[in-house]
DNA sequence: AGATTCTGATTGAACTGTCAATCAAAATGA
DNA sequence: TCATTTTGATTGACAGTTCAATCAGAATCT
């Protein structure tokens, strides 16, 4: 048949290994953010990315790997958005705790897509050891890094308190309005989210942050 | 434990139709708790509780269904807890806080099988407008009051600060060292959850309560 | 009380649909 | 040509649902 000129068959095999792959795992972020992770099927990704269901185990070898290699993407995505963010910060912990903070409300990772991803991760992360060293509350880096960002802050400002324990209620309120976000009926928006984060840190250090995150002096 | 739910001794038709609900969803608990929503079928909930499989459907129509009544029950039992608690509470708005936070940390809501299960449902919940009425973050009388608990402290100690975000922290700071229990692998133990959800009301009311909880005047 | 009838809880096998995985053939690119 | 990618039909397993048969206990009757 003559294919060639005719216009309907013509996006086959254009993108490269790596390409088929990255677009099959947006396809299974946008399945799952859609669906939730128990109505997810290969079927289901493959239509969305256009492609035929063979593919994803011919890419990916089983659902499974699927699954996991995109909680990896979600994952090298976050770790890259803060250490982008944390690469132009100042040197000062305030500074770098508040870029760490905005960070996580980047347009590029607040997504309601990739929100609705993780929280379905998370809910199976549980029983999944697998999924479970990948989820964000085990990314043993960030959490030495913002423990001492708390440590040193704490002893510069001269602040009462446990630098963990604050380091951790930084992060869990992220992770909190972000499910909020996620879960409420009538959610607020991201701004008021973000504006919630600073209310925390305005109050373990009220003389390097305010209602609308870092003071300037 | 309950005599109910354990599979040990067989009750053959001896429990009432209320008891054998309540035997089906505590078993559902336990089994979401351990294999994730996903994995969650109607054999393995029935295998435990040591019925056949048909029952489920005689008492619950169909599988959605007997979620959906997981969830309510769950979410009953939350409610009820947290409600006990303030009944015995003094009518300072400090000791009433310091009754909600105490409460999510009690032995019998803060179970590894009841925060699994809780976990998994949040993970579904945004792509099941049925589960999302019932989560946490949507019940709008437990937000009311902690709002208005916090708008009276803050008044009454004359502190800064905007109570709804307040509210809202505590309440995700608790929901946050949840999630850690659940989905970290070497995470910390109950009283450490505890005194970090302190270290927060300790920040915004320093006066009223310290590392330890509330302050007594 | 004892026998009979009734109710509805319970079982398990059969049915149905769905989904992941497989594979052979076709299309494509080098 | 040869290797790689893509398709889509097929397969096999498994899960949810249905249903006819069973059975224990309650209610009713004699």
């Amino acid at each position: 048949m003559d294919d060639i000129t005719d216009p309907a068959n013509l996006p086959r095999r254009k993108l490269s290994r790596e390409e088929r792959r990255l677009q099959l795992i947006e396809a299974t972020i946008s399945v799952i953010a859609e669906n939730g992770f128990a109505r997810t099927t290969l079927g289901e990704v493959a239509r969305r990315a256009g492609l035929s269901h063979g593919l994803a185990n011919f890419h990916f070898e089983s659902k499974e790997k699927l699954l996991a290699a995109t909680l990896d993407h979600l994952s090298d995505e976050y770790r890259a958005n803060w250490q982008a963010a944390l690469a132009v910060a100042g040197p000062h912990p305030a500074d770098r705790i508040a870029a760490l903070i905005a960070a996580d409300f980047a347009p590029v990772i607040c997504t309601p897509d990739r929100l609705a991803a993780w929280c379905a991760f998370w809910g199976e992360a549980q029983s999944r050891p697998l999924y479970q060293a990948h989820c964000g509350s085990n990314d043993a880096e960030y959490q030495r890094l913002l423990d001492g960002l708390c440590r040193e802050l704490l002893a510069l400002g001269g602040y009462p308190g446990d630098a963990v324990r604050m380091a951790r209620v930084l992060r869990v309120t992220t992770e909190g309005v972000w499910l909020d976000l996620m879960t409420m009926q009538a959610p607020y928006d991201r701004d008021e989210a973000l504006a919630t984060v600073w209310a925390v840190a305005a109050a373990f250090f009220p003389r390097h942050f305010g209602p609308e995150g870092r003071l300037t002096v």
